[in-house]
DNA sequence: GCGCCAGTCTAACAAACGATAGGTTGATGG
DNA sequence: CCATCAACCTATCGTTTGTTAGACTGGCGC
């Protein structure tokens, strides 16, 4: 009734109206407020719908069920990491150079704005029928890092695939913790789990 | 009809009956897995209940609602945890050896048997009310793993609450991607994460 | 053997959930 | 000016949620 209706295209994009695809990134956007705050299960359309500025019904035009969303919402998240980090590395030289600028965009792109990401999420058993796809998108935002953790200078005995992981482990919980209102950036956060694993190469020895 | 009633006491602990307290344990057990499993509102009570052999109503003769079950189970969690960094500390010489054995001991009891913790929760707003509890119980934890880095010989840069972050950060992160049919031991895991760490030491410099 | 009480079940409540079917709107292309 | 269609709303379905009130059961003290 008050409410704004139908579509509006070629000219004036202000006001709650948007075209297509607009309102797509719209409900990506929020959703992934909502999921990354209240989990998968805690994060109902209603809600959804409501942070968009739609009634829970009119979800189902732009995504076929709650799981097909959270699907999206995952994988556009990721994507956007993954580019963040491309882009970070783009021209710097050195292996740990390039491990940490790649450190800060991931940081930074997870921690900045209210676009807190899911990254971290152990996929509930509700979302076992597209658990699949979600571990594809992960993977390949892992076999980046893969590449960047391959030409550092380890030690023999240091499994890079566990590696990896803490790095990924080390960085990703900064959202649990982590509050803008801190005197701490996301790029420190990253420059510090950086910095420190900098000592572990072949010339140094660990201490007994 | 069919189900167990009333109490049983002295005598005959087998079955499906069980003493007062013991009750109680059972539970936070089943809660403990289908909390970590599924999230806090991803469990049901109804499915908590079934888990233990009961149904929903009688759980609240052991517990005022959910929330307050949650806490419960949390906080028995860490209890857990800290009982058995503590523990295997117990006469442990050298800093780093203690803060390899307290990991190890952390991750074995986060990742063995079934009962996988609920550590790295980001506490959805449904927990509010009971937040700075849960947060007071985490904290707890955090100082006992202070009082093991404070002693290291880190360089001077490093900040060592930053560094205790990174630490329990990847540490926990294994709770995600750790599959018990892996040839990695939970030990293992700690092992790596220490030993990778033990490199940063005021010896020692940085690669570049 | 009788009453008590811990512990569990039964049955139901209102609220919220994901999802659907069909109506309504307004810009657009002819 | 009319037909179309994307985009949204309305209303509702059946299910599940957390929670409660009250009935029941069996062992224990007296």
């Amino acid at each position: 009734m008050a409410r704004s209706t139908g579509r509006m295209r070629k000219d004036s994009e202000r006001g709650s109206d948007a075209g297509a695809a607009e309102r797509r990134k719209q409900i990506l956007t929020e959703a992934g407020k909502l999921f990354a705050a209240r989990g998968f299960e805690g994060a109902s359309m209603r809600e959804i719908a409501a942070a968009t500025g739609l009634l829970s019904g009119s979800l189902y035009y732009h995504f076929a069920s709650k799981e097909e969303l959270f699907v999206a919402v995952y994988d556009a998240n990721i994507r956007m990491v993954s580019e963040a980090v491309r882009k970070a590395i783009e021209g710097v030289e050195g292996a740990w150079a390039r491990l940490e600028a790649a450190a800060i965009a991931h940081c930074e792109t997870l921690l900045t704005g209210d676009r807190t990401a899911v990254l971290d999420v152990k996929f509930p058993p509700s979302l076992l029928g597209v658990r699949p796809r979600l571990i594809q998108s992960r993977d390949e935002h892992d076999r980046l890092f893969d590449s960047l953790i391959e030409p550092l200078d380890l030690p023999e005995d240091v499994n890079r695939n566990l590696f990896r992981l803490h790095v990924l482990g080390a960085l990703n919980s900064a959202v649990i913790w982590y509050r803008p209102s801190s005197h701490l950036s996301p790029a420190d956060v990253a420059r510090q789990v950086i910095g420190v694993l900098r000592y572990v190469r072949k010339g140094n020895t660990p201490a007994t």
